[in-house]
DNA sequence: TGTAAATTAGAGTAATCACCTGATTCCGTT
DNA sequence: AACGGAATCAGGTGATTACTCTAATTTACA
């Protein structure tokens, strides 16, 4: 992998005053990287860098920054709930969320609540940095890979009441029949509503579509004995 | 288990040599930020970055490096599985395995495997650092914080590291066929791999299986996309 | 009242899984 | 050297699942 480190695209304004940027991240490695980036390649000022969720409102509060970024999972209190905080204390700063686990419900719920855009922690550090400079200067980013995950996660909309019973009873280990039994249906239905969980899910597999589930926090793992 | 701190084996060629490193990982943030570091301020050779798993083996095999540097949770193959299958094919590299979530039941798993060292993402650069210098030196490393967390977790299953292998598999979606290609044997060897998890695990289905697994923290399903 | 979504269920095919059995190799014990 | 016990490997078989299509009925909401 090759990083190119070009010259900075600073205009006229820009040098006048830096545009100042708080990070927040639990793993050190990552705001380095970012801060590295963003100062030396787009010549941002970085006004602050936390390492939970509850520093980076305090932080943010303080510094009144005009753009933060905010990983998603934090310990103290996660990316959502960071925004959700901060932006009643410093309404002028733009917020940008990283994660790593892309996740349809999680995205619409970002977006819904008014975040100016998502990243993949996987994504290129360049793509990442030329998206942060795109919400400084006002506008609003969403990758095109975060993008396909929305609209194949949220095609069909969320779950029903009825795939969510069926999707716990997999979890519980019965087979289409015992559900199909259990739930007083044909197993034929059992069977249309497991295609349509994996089909949300985007998944291919029983085992995939578990892993998804309790990743979204579908279902309860400590009830299965 | 059994930690062995054996004496350095440092010969006149490495103090010549530089101490060549190969680091993979999924966030380029993080390989960048650790490059930077293990160069400027310890000045070790970075001889090879990967994005992945199946990057990373087909890097070691052909560079040897001295050191491999390997985040748990990756596409395509994780770093356990990385680690299993490079070091078949690069059996002088040492090996570290990074992590983001603490699992006691996987670094058992892990240090029985016989990697040399373990770190969590959040702990300080400069400490992950210090301890891939450790284990460049022959020394084995492992933080207190993850010491800690084994002691309060349960004792890892008697799981073999084959059957991990197709656990983790398992949970990526991979089929019994796919699996099987991927480790090259037959598809019913590693359906007998799955039953014999089914029964230590005592669960009569990939569904169940799944969940206990989890619960176990046998599997790291931040690495499942 | 009309439209969309949810639930139901059938037919059919290819693939996969669950479970049984047995062979081979390797390792520590007696 | 012989034994016992694992780990790994693999074949056979019947059940189950994955996925495709189609379609009726009910519910919800504008």
């Amino acid at each position: 992998m090759v990083v190119v480190f070009r010259e900075a695209d600073i205009s006229a304004s820009t040098r006048l005053k830096r545009t100042r940027i708080v990070i927040a991240d639990d793993h050190a490695f990552i705001i380095e990287g970012m801060a590295a980036m963003l100062e030396k390649t787009y010549g941002f000022e970085i006004a602050g860098r936390a390492a939970n969720g509850i520093e980076a409102i305090a932080l943010i509060k303080r510094l009144q920054p005009d753009c933060a970024l905010l990983d998603l999972s934090m310990p103290g209190a996660n990316g959502f709930e960071t925004f959700l905080e901060a932006r009643r204390w410093s309404p002028a700063t733009r917020f940008a969320i990283v994660t790593g686990n892309p996740s349809p419900a999680i995205f619409s719920q970002l977006l819904d609540a008014g975040v100016s855009g998502i990243f993949l922690k996987s994504a290129a550090p360049d793509e990442i940095c030329r998206g942060i400079a795109d919400i400084c200067a006002g506008r609003n980013v969403l990758p095109p890979e975060i993008a396909e995950v929305m609209r194949d996660g949220t095609a069909g909309g969320a779950m029903t009441a009825r795939e969510i019973e069926v999707l716990q009873a997999i979890a519980r280990g019965k087979s289409n029949n015992q559900i199909a039994e259990h739930l007083g249906v044909s197993p034929k239905t059992v069977d249309t509503h497991r295609t349509n969980l994996m089909k949300k899910l985007g998944v291919h597999s029983t085992a995939t579509l578990l892993v998804k589930a309790m990743k979204e926090g579908l279902i309860d793992i400590t009830g299965t004995e």
